[in-house]
DNA sequence: CTATTTGTTTATCC
DNA sequence: AGGATAAACAAATA
């Protein structure tokens, strides 16, 4: 589920607890989210620490604990973090609880395991926070980086492109196809087949749909009105917002993607 | 029972 | 070497 705006709505449900301390550490280091983690060194650092950070960037999460504690959360494709008031969980997806000091519980559930938890204690910004690519609402993300990493990618449709993190961190599923729906581009269309234009539209509504989801789903996962794509993508027979004409559902570099036949070329 | 899923990593082919 | 593609991971839901 979780894409750019819903990673943030996920990163705020912790932030409540911030500057309290970390009283107890549920977890059972045999599930797949801690596979390469050291869980022990996670325990054993993080009980009794103060919460002191919460951020985001792309559909990665990084909350940090008193001097050195770092940890990574990806939710993958059902991970969710949660805060509860309630002391004992029987959830079987609730794979790490922090019990807080003040009574807080932050959860982090995942049932399929997609997700994945890291931790490091370091002095310095671990490589899993500090080697990230610009994020694309920030001024170093500029239409010349995006084009250079489209020329990499001639070969490549312009659908998948767009799910590299490498290159467009936060950017999932729904909001790909949200972005060529508004750019008019076919979500096949090879990157080699692009011009100049049609790049520097696309490059303009990708800032566009991660701005526009920031404020519509981070806040309080807000529901986005009928005139985005969002709305009509989910089910076979739905239709284009701008045409009325059917959107086509179709797998496309092995994800489900939804287009308007009749809008986008 | 089968098909589907808003993500990433790994293997394989070119 | 590096890009493109498919499979694998796992469990809920329809």
């Amino acid at each position: 589920m979780p894409e750019l705006a819903e990673v943030e709505y996920y990163c705020n449900q912790w932030r409540p607890a911030l500057d309290h301390k970390v009283a107890t550490v549920y977890l059972n280091s045999a599930k797949r989210v801690f596979r390469g983690t050291d869980t022990d060194a996670l325990v054993q650092d993080l009980e009794g620490a103060r919460f002191v950070h919460a951020a985001t960037h792309g559909k990665q999460m990084c909350f940090r604990f008193g001097e050195s504690s770092w940890l990574g959360v990806h939710l993958g494709m059902t991970g969710k973090t949660t805060r509860t008031r309630e002391r004992a969980t029987s959830d079987p997806h609730s794979h790490l609880v922090l019990e807080m000091e003040g009574g807080d519980s932050l959860v982090f559930t995942d049932a399929r395991m997609f997700g994945r938890i890291l931790y490091t204690n370091t002095n310095t910004t671990p490589d899993w926070w500090a080697d990230l690519p610009p994020e694309i609402l920030t001024p170093e993300f500029t239409f010349e980086w995006m084009n250079r990493f489209l020329d990499k990618r001639k070969r490549s449709q312009i659908k998948s492109v767009l799910l590299m993190q490498e290159a467009f961190p936060g950017i999932g599923n729904w909001m790909a196809d949200e972005i060529l729906w508004r750019a008019r581009i076919r979500p096949h269309k090879r990157v080699e087949a692009t011009d100049l234009d049609q790049r520097e539209h696309l490059y303009e509504r990708v800032r566009e749909v991660c701005a526009d989801a920031r404020r519509v789903i981070a806040p309080d996962w807000g529901t986005p009105p009928d005139a985005w794509l969002f709305n009509h993508r989910w089910k076979d027979g739905g239709m284009c917002p701008m045409t009325g004409k059917p959107l086509v559902r179709e797998q496309i570099g092995g994800r489900t993607s939804c287009w308007s036949p009749s809008w986008q070329s």
